[in-house]
DNA sequence: GTCTAACTGAAAACGGTTATCATTTCGAAA
DNA sequence: TTTCGAAATGATAACCGTTTTCAGTTAGAC
């Protein structure tokens, strides 16, 4: 009876190191397709499918944030923090911050139960325009 | 030379008369496909079409609150307060209580200022499982 | 009643994402 | 080092909510 491997491990990729790669040098958030451009310009020819399948597994390992943007379109960023934390993220360029949140889980909670709600989360972005930008805009 | 009229006034309609009754009699955030289909289902037959374009001009006009939810479909609800307000709503059956933000404001504001970013704007929302479904469950 | 811009809705187009599936590749075990 | 099955890949098609198109209808000002 060949013992066969415990099937479940990832296994590593030229694909998924560049995706990683593009991921971490980007202090942006950055869309499925963007990542997908950016990798066939510089000659790491990879499938549409693959750049998805990753961000997705990435998410789910919570190793990526998501955001959705207000037109519809998902993003992703490599996070320098594991905890729960927060964006602010530049309309004009997407250039992103984080931030935490202890006031703001604490009124998402309060105001929830108030109103007969359990299981609570929540989601907040917080968009503005960044210094860079602003500098540039005159 | 016959004086023509205005031309930008909205005009009344059984359609639309239906799509606002619609919205206004549902407690929770709907989507466009949900409103078309209890239209039809009620003998009001109408366009997907122009329940797409309805909810965008109401939406436009500040009529109703625009939510896209985590999985991405966009939901509308007629709101009872024109002021800045978030909602909490129930991730099991789409029920919504809204509630104002003085606190999130300020936090919002000051930690945008304090990283560089002006303009700035949030978007919050809470998710939680409400009374009604929290019986239902067990 | 006339007239025109607003409105309607069936059908087709759109665009981002996901499913399919034949093929390739990784890597644990032999 | 060779083997071999699961994991990964990627071209293609399907999906699905939304928007566009356009020919026909209608509200409402005159
Ligand atoms: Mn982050
Ligand atoms: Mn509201
Ligand atoms: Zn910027
Ligand atoms: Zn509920």
């Amino acid at each position: 009876m060949t013992a066969r491997p415990p099937a479940g491990a990832h296994r590593a990729t030229r694909q998924g190191r560049a995706i990683v790669a593009a991921l971490r040098a980007s202090p942006s958030f950055r869309s499925a397709q963007e990542i997908h451009a950016e990798l066939c310009a510089g000659g790491q020819k990879t499938g549409l499918t693959t750049v998805y399948r990753h961000l997705q597994r990435l998410a789910d390992d919570g190793a990526v944030d998501v955001l959705r943007q207000p037109e519809g379109d998902v993003m992703y960023r490599y996070c320098a923090s594991d905890e729960h934390h927060h964006h602010i993220v530049c309309r004009e360029c997407g250039r992103s911050a984080e931030t935490d949140c202890p006031e703001l889980s604490d009124w998402a909670d309060r105001v929830a139960h108030s109103l007969g709600y359990s299981d609570v989360s929540h989601a907040v972005e917080v968009f503005g325009v960044c210094a860079d930008c602003r500098a540039a805009r005159r």
